[in-house]
DNA sequence: ACAAAAGTGTTGCTACTACACCCATGA
DNA sequence: TCATGGGTGTAGTAGCAACACTTTTGT
């Protein structure tokens, strides 16, 4: 059973829903294989790593200077001639990003680092085209199973982000009645004494997630538009 | 960043339903670390393995003799110190087996393979115990909201049949005229002409699951009880 | 005729979809 | 006063939970 050493990685699909568009953090690649093409950003999993969501943080942080996000593991890639130099098992992880924390990035090696909208995707190093394909679906179901999508906003958000949020990672549009109705029945929102003035026409009010309501709750709630 | 080779498993979690009781297939292990405590099959994923499913299969088939089963990747557990030996990454997979099949596995090496009733696990190496936890909640969802729950039952068989899976596997009783209702509902299910005579009392239709007329609905049906 | 499991309907309620107009604000 | 996005209600429908008795068979 002797066998050629494996190595581990892990990949980042780091989404952000900018103006409205949903995107994903690519990484220009400096070395071969697939020298200069676009791929997820990740790396190998090192010693110093104590778990493997530590080290998808570490990663992470390495790109984007973010850290703090939401992070969950989504699936791992280990098929024989993904990776020109051996044997390589990738585990892909899910981050969430607030627009607002994204300015931190420009920080990081800027050169080489650019979101992407997921629907004008480059070419793409490795199976990683594949890999999104999936973590796209996971996150599109995530959204309407549990309130990840509270990871994308800031604190404060209007009901509006919120549903621009739904819109962009479903790529449809929602009833905004029917999707106001819905979250402000669920009772996971609190509302604050805040508006928001965007521009010369009604504020609109600012809400929070509450996630002690929403662990409160008998049972889960379901987001489907 | 010189690091310590990792070394990639994959371990199974191989679920039937028999005599109406959820179990999960162990095997004792043989050698240190965890010598003669009950763990997860697995093994290590070599060159000669194309893909991760395909280790997983292997190693399955080696201990059970099985082949065709219905087989998923769940998640990848990577802790440092999970194993005594080193980092060792272990992809976990989810099995399915009908318990029609299972006499087969006596054709392997008998001593130290066994099916564990979930609700009486003995103490398990490694970390297999939180593993085979992630993995039942995972179960209990998949036949929820997927037809899962005919990879536990033969071709043909009957509406309590695969009642009593679901009540095995969410470990609660369920009321059967809205159970039947909402499978034959489904327009899933193809009713044969046989019937399964089991005892002294009446005869139970037999059905068998229409991968075709489930693939052609418009949505996915779900099947929470 | 009896024991055992198979099989069957209804009612009330909740939750969803579809749909169009008034409100508050700054310029 | 106008332009802009914020915010609201209803009616019809579909699907679910709760609930108990009749049917078929072998002995």
């Amino acid at each position: 059973m002797a066998t050629e050493p494996v190595k581990v990685t892990v990949d980042i699909l780091a989404f952000a829903v900018q103006q409205g568009v949903l995107e994903i953090l690519l990484v220009k690649r400096k070395y071969d294989p697939f020298k200069s093409s676009w791929a997820l950003p990740g790396g190998f999993v090192t010693d110093a790593d104590k778990t493997l969501d530590a080290a998808a943080e570490r990663e992470l942080f390495e790109e984007t200077n973010v850290s703090r996000v939401y992070l969950e593991q989504l699936y791992s890639f280990g098929d024989q001639g993904r990776d020109p130099r051996g044997r390589v098992v990738t585990v892909s992880y899910l981050a969430l990003l607030r627009e607002e924390e994204l300015e931190i990035k420009a920080s990081s090696d800027a050169s080489g680092v650019a979101w992407w909208p997921i629907k004008e995707l480059p070419a793409l190093a490795f199976d990683h085209a594949e890999i999104i394909a999936y973590g796209l679906k996971r996150l599109k179901y995530k959204i309407e199973y549990t309130p990840a999508a509270f990871s994308l906003l800031p604190k404060k958000f209007t009901l509006r982000d919120l549903q621009v949020v739904y819109e962009a990672i479903l790529d449809h549009e929602i009833d905004n009645r029917n999707f106001r109705k819905k979250f402000l029945g669920a009772g996971i929102l609190k509302q604050l004494d805040e508006t928001s003035q965007e521009g010369s026409f009604r504020p609109a009010r600012l809400y929070e997630f509450s996630e002690p309501d929403f662990e409160k709750l008998p049972d889960r709630p379901v987001f489907v538009f």
